[in-house]
RNA sequence: GCGCGCAUAGCUCAGUGGUAGAGCGUUUCGUUGACAUCGAAAAGGUCUAUGGUUCAAAUCCAUAUGCGCGCACCA
């Protein structure tokens, strides 16, 4: 054996035997409980960062199963991860000079595909790096057939039920990315802004955005307001334009804020939007899915929102109608991927009824069919947002993802709007009915790029010629599925819901774990679809780990520079060390702060268990063996001791309690039995005391064992060296 | 605004109703049959503050302060 552990050759090595060994592919045994976990899929084509790293924790859950000999799954997978996916490609074509919208959908979606394909097995690989018993053999990507198959057939179940709806709503839209989003995917910031006070004719009202003035369709004010009795009733005048419009009294108005009138647009803003259907108000949208004006005086057409603002705020200000000014803090919902600022905006979107569904998600964890771990954190963030669950906007404008499995005939909803590419390469877009002279279909078909049916447009759920006119003339909606669609269904896609061995078998799996963040977009989605496809829970536990982040406490993030590369770790300290130094004094549910010098600090103990073990190789080359063990008062105590070691740390794991798990058998291995007992050893072996070494491989080896779900490279490679003729411990008896 | 979490050694964090722990760092000593990626020892904490419960609180409860986070339609 060398001086100094050589992590690099030896990692190679036994994970290459591990695989084509097959040990991390389970055997369906009937007469064994098995024993799941599901790999929270990554995106295909996302390098590994240390949130992925921590997956260790799983590895450390599944190496434990194993090793008590229960058929243990732990199943791997890779996400498209729709807009996150497509967002990454178009920076790169901007790179480029061009935009997504240079391409008919079909051209852009195998481009994207071509780009997923050539990074799609970074993290793959990435994973293996860090030692993951992952079944590689049940590897799943997201738009596999198979898997879209099962993902659109519950569209249609969830349809056929009457828990799909398409509906004009005010929805969370992005200009910058070009799609709509779910409220799970709108974060909030704090912004200063200004208030503007302007000058309504008969009244004064307050707005932060003076730019929609012109879709405003009334003036509202708190019905309590004493000042504002007697306006209520009248008109109030929109400048510049001049148009009349009525004051309302609602219930909304904060008497004490601005001048205690508000201007309502319910086209752009989601309070004036409830406002305007209490009071059944019209609707103006003056802004359209590019962050464009439309349907306002010829002047401020076509400019984006910033430079409208600031035109419009000077032009009231010439007119003499711009009051003040005061300085404005508010939140302000921006987009999660992009940062951009959130316009609400007025499309259809299709919908997914959710209350039916939440609701034995919720009894399902209240019955304690699925355990939340840790409970007293995390439960009641779950119930509080079942419970208060919005319906689920399921559609993106987006090419990344399987399209919604709807056709349109054409001939049958004239007023459907195109947008394609023609045959010269220009850009064209209007009603089919205006198009239809022009353009043969086909040429429409070819270089589609999106389509927005009206609302009250007839669909079929199957393709092929329209059953009311028999016409041939039929295009598939163009938004494809929220990639959380999918993902939510992954525990019943993966294992071959609702027939295959696989899901009869190790279905509902044992535990999910993952960061806390996807709860809600995840976790819960996954609950729903389970107990609504399935009629079961998809696991029985869940179990939330926190985030990695830097010494001084701080989210890892390129910005800040304090990002640690998990693989630069590996390459430098070894994959057991990183490993190790991720669980160790964690404790569940709180962050864990990593630093360089703390996976050295395990690179140190990954090199004294290797000297232990070289030191005892060389004692045993020295002796001649025997079976039995010594007894002194020592040895006993040692022995014992070991044993509640082993007892301690078993039950630790059971409680997902890893990172004391981790701390005790360091404690044990290091102090406990270098530092003492093989001190005092020494004189012993000298005294060729064979049954002393007898003892001492018998701890050691049980204590290899004990670290091997943590470190299962240098505990493999030192078992093999020491013990020739044991099992490999992968598959040796915990 | 509502809700949640955290405040313990120089730094990062574990921990438990009953003489304060780890990793890293610091100081001193050490070439002992493996390991200097080591060993022996040491320094360093009124466990945020105040009040309460208790024989006993850093640990439970209340309040305050500071920090972090989640949710929310403040124009």
């Amino acid at each position: 054996m060398d001086k100094v552990y050589q992590h690099k050759s030896v990692e190679e090595k036994w994970y290459k035997i591990w695989e084509e060994k097959g040990y991390f592919t389970p055997k369906i045994d009937k007469s064994k409980k098995p024993y799941t976990v599901l790999l929270p899929l990554p995106n295909a084509n996302d390098p590994m960062h240390m949130g992925h790293a921590l997956f260790t924790v799983e590895d450390i859950l599944v190496r434990f199963h194993r090793m008590l000999g229960e058929p243990t799954l732990w199943l791997p997978g890779g996400d498209h991860a729709g807009i996150e996916t497509q967002f990454v490609f178009e920076k790169k074509l901007a790179r480029e000079g061009k935009s997504r919208f240079d391409f008919d959908r079909d051209t852009l979606y195998r481009m994207i595909s071509d780009f997923v394909d050539q990074n799609k097995n970074i993290n793959r690989d990435q994973m293996k790096r860090l030692g993951f018993s992952l079944d590689w053999t049940r590897y799943h990507f997201s738009l596999e057939p198979k898997i879209v198959e099962k993902v659109l057939a519950t569209f249609q179940k969830l349809h056929h039920d009457n828990l799909i709806y398409r509906a004009e709503r005010l929805v969370n839209f992005c200009p910058r990315c070009g799609t709509a989003f779910s409220d799970l995917e709108v974060n909030h910031e704090e912004r200063s802004d200004l208030l503007y006070f302007i000058d309504y004719g008969s009244i004064q009202i307050a707005t932060a955005r003076p730019e929609t003035i012109f879709a405003d369709v009334a003036v509202a004010v708190n019905p309590k307001d004493k000042r504002f009795k007697k306006a209520v009733g009248k008109t109030a005048i929109i400048p510049l334009i001049n148009k009349e419009i009525p004051i309302i009294s609602d219930d909304a108005i904060q008497i004490d804020f601005g001048t205690g009138a508000l201007k309502v647009t319910p086209a752009h803003d989601q309070v004036d939007y409830e406002i305007g259907l209490r009071h059944k108000l019209p609707v103006i949208s003056t802004i359209d899915r590019f962050g464009r004006f439309i349907q306002v005086p010829q002047q401020y057409k076509g400019l984006k929102i910033a430079a409208a603002r600031k035109m419009i705020a000077d032009d009231l200000e010439k007119a003499g109608k711009l009051v003040k000014t005061e300085p404005l803090i508010h939140t302000v919902s921006i987009c999660y991927r992009c940062k951009g600022t959130i316009e609400p905006m007025l499309m259809p979107q299709w919908f997914v009824k959710t209350k039916p569904l939440a609701e034995p998600a919720i009894q399902a964890v209240k019955k304690g069919r699925t355990k939340i771990v840790p409970a007293k954190r995390f439960e009641k963030l779950y119930f509080d947002w079942l419970e208060n669950i919005h319906d689920w906007n399921i559609s993106r404008q987006i090419v990344w993802g399987p399209r919604l499995p709807i056709w349109y005939c054409l001939d049958c909803n004239l007023e459907l709007e195109i947008s394609f590419i023609d045959s010269k390469g220009q850009k064209v877009s209007g009603t089919y009915k205006n198009l239809s002279d022009k353009y043969a279909f086909e040429e429409i078909e070819k270089g589609l790029q999106s389509i927005i049916a009206p609302l009250d447009a007839t669909y079929s759920l199957t393709s092929g010629p329209c059953k009311t006119c028999g016409g041939n003339h039929i295009l598939q909606e163009t938004d494809t599925f929220d990639t959380w669609f999918l993902s939510g269904q992954w525990p019943l896609t993966t294992l071959d819901f609702p027939d295959g061995a696989d899901f009869k078998y190790f279905y509902p799996t044992s535990v999910l774990d993952t960061l806390w963040d996807i709860l809600f977009f995840w976790v819960a989605r996954m609950m729903m679809f389970g107990l609504y496809l399935a009629n079961d829970v998809p696991f029985r536990v869940i179990h939330l780990h926190s985030r990695v982040v830097d010494n001084h406490g701080q989210k890892m993030s390129k910005s800040k520079g304090n990002v640690v590369n998990p693989i630069e770790m590996v390459d430098k300290y070894g994959a057991d060390a990183l490993r190790f130094a991720l669980v160790f004094g964690a404790a569940p549910g709180s962050d864990i702060s990593l630093s360089e010098d703390k996976i050295r600090g395990m690179r140190n103990f990954s090199n004294k268990l290797w000297n232990i073990g070289r030191f005892l190789k060389m004692s045993s080359s020295s002796l001649s063996p025997q079976s039995s063990l010594s007894s002194s008062s020592s040895d006993k105590i040692m022995l014992s001791e070991f044993k509640k070691v082993h007892k301690k740390a078993t039950s630790l794991i059971e409680k997902y309690q890893f990172g004391q798990a981790g701390e005790i058998i360091y404690e044990f291995i290091w102090h406990a039995f270098a530092d003492n007992y093989i001190e005092e050893s020494k004189d012993l072996l000298k005294e060729n005391n064979t049954a002393r070494l007898n003892t001492l491989l018998t701890i050691y080896q049980g204590s290899l064992k004990l670290l091997h779900p943590f470190m299962p490279f240098i505990t493999e490679e030192i078992n093999h060296s020491l013990f020739p003729n044991s099992d490999p411990l992968i598959i040796s008896t915990w």
